[in-house]
DNA sequence: GCTTGAATATTCAAGTTTGAAATTTTTCTA
DNA sequence: TAGAAAAATTTCAAACTTGAATATTCAAGC
């Protein structure tokens, strides 16, 4: 995905901007989305492991339950985090070995399962999340706030317009 | 990565914005831009599986390819996509047993092998990379092309600034 | 000619990821 | 209420991914 073919279709010979360069925008839009993902994300695989031990989706599980003390179902947690259901599996079975976070039923129904934050691993994302908010800040400090934000609305506008199955 | 929890930091009693906010308006960039990034990964992950029985790590291997008719190192294709130099190993080993693409020796370099698309290779791109075009105009078309071109621009300001080992 | 060091690629273990199939439990309906 | 359908999760195989260790080859220096 890193790198579709710009050059694939020509432009207008009339030069006139058109769906076609339009939809070449949009490619490369997309590759520096991913090239940006993908440095960042592998700046804070680094750094995560070398500081902390802890690996990118283990940190990704932790965040969205420190989000939600009361608990989350699997099926929330993957939703969230736009995984698949048996990848949350693996990964909160590993965090349960390491006794970071806990399963537990509720509301009689033995379906489910509710997944909490351990005190332990309440007290480890804490600290992670905030060296990860400063790495973030100093990896994006080229861009500005104001910047960040426009952004950030921008890319707002697709988020739910495909939810898998379009 | 999807969510770094947000309100970690206070914001400043007297109201002003300073860097506390700022960290807060960059955190919630990354956090878009790792969803947009998930999204299109998903959705296109998909489609290239239903409609041409292919993934998206050999999809990105292919376009690598097809933009170097010469040909390109393993460490070439690893830097340019910016995954790991074992993991492009796999990957080309499972497009060399499809005959989508050949390994060769260059320059007389025994340690080093080109590697090119095959013909079927190229063929089978090149129906991909159109399709997959579409798919991100489609996806990606709530967004004017000034917009994206606008966005590009400013995603490269931090290419590279850090390139591992920061 | 050796031999050290750098460059390139592969191998390997551990973990992640998907998507489909299977399992368990609940809910609906005839 | 029995049975079908739905919901939630787990299991599983195949593929991907990293990062470290290893192997091979090349380039210099001695």
């Amino acid at each position: 995905m890193v790198s579709a073919p710009l050059p694939a279709v020509a432009a207008r010979p009339d030069g006139k901007k058109e769906k076609e360069s339009d939809s070449k925008a949009r490619l490369r839009l997309w590759i520096r989305l991913l090239r940006a993902s993908r440095l960042i994300e592998g700046m804070a695989r680094e750094r995560l492991k070398a500081q902390f031990g802890a690996t990118l989706p283990r940190f990704d599980v932790m965040a969205a339950l420190f989000r939600q003390p009361d608990g989350m179902l699997m099926s929330e947690i993957s939703r969230f985090l736009m995984v698949s259901n048996g990848n949350v599996t693996g990964i909160v079975d590993r965090l349960v070995a390491d006794g970071l976070v806990a399963r537990s039923q509720r509301n009689g129904d033995r379906r489910t399962s509710f997944i909490t934050l351990t005190r332990k691993g309440h007290a480890a994302f804490a600290a992670m999340a905030a060296a990860h908010e400063s790495w973030i800040d100093e990896l994006l400090g080229g861009i500005s706030a104001r910047d960040a934000e426009q952004m950030s609305t921008k890319l707002k506008s697709f988020r739910s317009d495909w939810e898998g199955e379009a």
